[in-house]
DNA sequence: CTGGGGATGGGGCCC
DNA sequence: AGGGCCCCATCCCCA
């Protein structure tokens, strides 16, 4: 029963391997917590027996702040809280938190889902997981200019190209990491703007500076200040808005 | 300080 | 696999 999940750390825990989980579908924030490989073994079997914890199993531990995953987690009915000092960083990201009980759930079997093999028991998967997937660190493609991790060799190549710089201007040697991102420069020099406005006589040389040109021609502004409900054209102008300028934050 | 244009970066998707 | 394209985002500059 795989689900989709929002992880937003706490900011008072941002040192701390726990965080909350939010589920985008029931609105609802839960702790959890990053087990370390023995710890997971332990807990796996814990809650097996007791039924009293939701595991988590996701393909890589949370790095931001704010991160968007999809996760594939099995309930465990009950409720339990784990003191925060005795977890260590690790990887893989297994995390569990206390459960909410889902109706009878209890019944489900644990799948991998990469193998589609199932399992009576949760820690049966972890063996399996442990044994036979590629669920280590070596399952991600790492660039060697910086510390960026990818889960496939297409987007780590396409990432490789923001420091190799492949596409080059004739006209004045500028390079950059994509065709088209060179294709839209050489506009600059030709003067070319394809993308014309319907509201007024102006043409741009980007589509996304037309999107944002074309916000300015709506009465109705996109971005809306949650406090003093000032409207804005622009993201940016909202943030630089809420942080620095509005009143009533 | 605000709003808008110009230029660019990068992830994801499709073919 | 790679190119093209889309979308979103950001930064800088200027009026």
């Amino acid at each position: 029963m795989p689900r989709s999940f929002l992880i937003k750390k706490h900011q008072s825990t941002k040192k701390t391997n726990c965080g909350r989980l939010k589920s985008k579908t029931e609105g609802k924030a839960r702790h959890y917590f990053i087990l370390s490989e023995s710890e997971s073994n332990y807990w796996s079997r814990y809650a097996t027996q007791t039924r009293n914890l939701i595991l988590v199993i996701g393909a890589q531990q949370p790095t931001e702040s704010y991160t968007q995953m999809d996760l594939k987690f099995q309930y465990v009915v009950g409720n339990h809280m784990r003191r925060k000092s005795l977890l260590p960083q690790s990887l893989p990201f297994l995390a569990l938190f206390p459960a909410t009980p889902p109706g009878d759930s209890s019944r489900e079997s644990f799948e991998c889902l990469e193998y589609h093999k199932e399992y009576l028991s949760f820690s049966g998967m972890a063996m399996h997981k442990q044994r036979q997937c590629a669920w280590s660190s070596k399952k991600f493609f790492s660039c060697k200019y910086c510390e960026k991790e990818y889960i496939s060799l297409g987007a780590l190549k396409m990432h490789i190209r923001t420091h190799t710089l492949p596409c080059v201007c004739k006209l004045c040697g500028k390079a950059f990491s994509r065709p088209w991102l060179l294709q839209g420069h050489i506009r600059t020099h030709t003067g070319e703007k394809p993308f014309s406005c319907l509201h007024c006589s102006r043409a741009f040389a980007d589509r996304s500076n037309l999107r944002a040109h074309l916000q300015t021609h709506s009465e109705v502004k996109k971005y809306q200040c949650g406090s003093c409900f000032k409207t804005f054209s622009r993201i940016s102008l909202l943030c630089k808005h809420q942080e620095t300028l509005c009143p009533l934050v």
